[in-house]
DNA sequence: TATATGTGAGACAAGTATGTCTCATAAAAT
DNA sequence: ATTTTATGAGACATACTTGTCTCACATATA
């Protein structure tokens, strides 16, 4: 299964948009419910993936190459500290299905997430520009960088998710994460 | 079953008690490791619990009743807005341990949680404080209130976990809370 | 002490998921 | 046109989970 095959190649990726998919709203699907949405034979599957871990951990790849990708403009930017935050949240609003999957295994799958190497390199980067921040002079010195990120990585779901159940728009989340995380809730004084 | 004998009591609380240690960190635990865990026969978990749902539901139940037990004491403070919610803030954050049970059933199970009808009458008080906070000045009207929840129950959930991996103390978390919620992770300008 | 009741161990049935394998068929590659 | 290869359908073995039931035993209760 080489994927020199025109048909290897639409299984596949049939299987990968199915997961991603379903995964989220039901973690504990099966495999022949997968292969089902994905209008694709259960021995496929097993053609494709050898097991039920190796499709999630395939998926998780996946997600992490759009995320990657999405990210990919700010090669360029040589942004540092807030600035890089706030662009890192303006081009990952869009991608709130992919994230999704990743929140979604972010408990469970903590083992599975972290087997992947750039997940520890987001993390870094992500560690990175809050100290720079810090530095700058937008962010609080004595607010510990691990409350501060996953405060940053929990607006991110939360903004995600008020987008996808429809009450609010991308442009409206991505102004709410961006002054809540910054500012607060308060009016300015 | 109807728990005038102490073993009935034990082994029902010892149930619950494993249920509550053990579903938030493998929310597919079979029924068996849970009594395993409970050291308690298989049969006895059915004696008390007619199914797996029943089960999670009566712990849903007493997490409940944790909660509105430990919010007890504002019935006699009569506050309101920004107060109500940093004073319910300080007397959620010790129950932690307990409470992290919920959290991981608001996803799956929130059509287990609306089963009770304090959740609603809890939201309910929440969405009324907001409110109060705008007309206060110390929220934005700017802002969604439904926005502004989501932010304040992600954060407590956050601050919840963050305790619960020992890297912060109950007063660090509900400070870091406070403090990020009104006024963002930015310095006093 | 005598009775009532909860319990543990284990058998049991039914359902479901995982993973392997075969074979005929259809569609790609050459 | 011929060969190669992926696929679908389904049988099959294995294992696990749920839920029920029985029986001997231990422990509350009276």
């Amino acid at each position: 299964m080489l994927l020199r095959d025109k048909r290897a190649v639409k299984s596949r990726s049939a299987l990968i948009e199915a997961g991603l998919a379903e995964l989220p709203v039901n973690p504990t699907a099966s495999l022949t419910e997968i292969a089902e949405i994905a209008g694709i034979g259960r021995a496929t599957l097993y053609r494709h993936f050898a097991s039920r871990e190796a499709l999630v951990e395939e998926i998780l790849a996946v997600s992490f190459d759009d995320l990657v990708n999405a990210l990919m403009p700010m090669e360029n930017e040589n942004l540092r500290g807030k600035k890089a935050m706030l662009r890192a949240v303006e081009l990952m609003m869009p991608l709130a299905n992919k994230l999704r999957f990743l929140s979604t295994f972010w408990v469970e799958g903590e083992r599975v997430l972290s087997k992947d190497p750039r997940y520890a390199m987001m993390e870094n980067e992500t560690i990175l520009a809050i100290e720079q921040a810090k530095e700058d002079g937008d962010i609080r010195k004595d607010m510990p960088t691990r409350w501060v990120m996953n405060t940053y990585d929990m607006l991110i779901f939360t903004a995600w998710d008020m987008n996808a159940r429809g009450e609010a728009s991308i442009e409206e989340v991505t102004r709410l994460l961006a002054t809540t995380f910054f500012e607060g809730v308060s009016p300015k004084s």
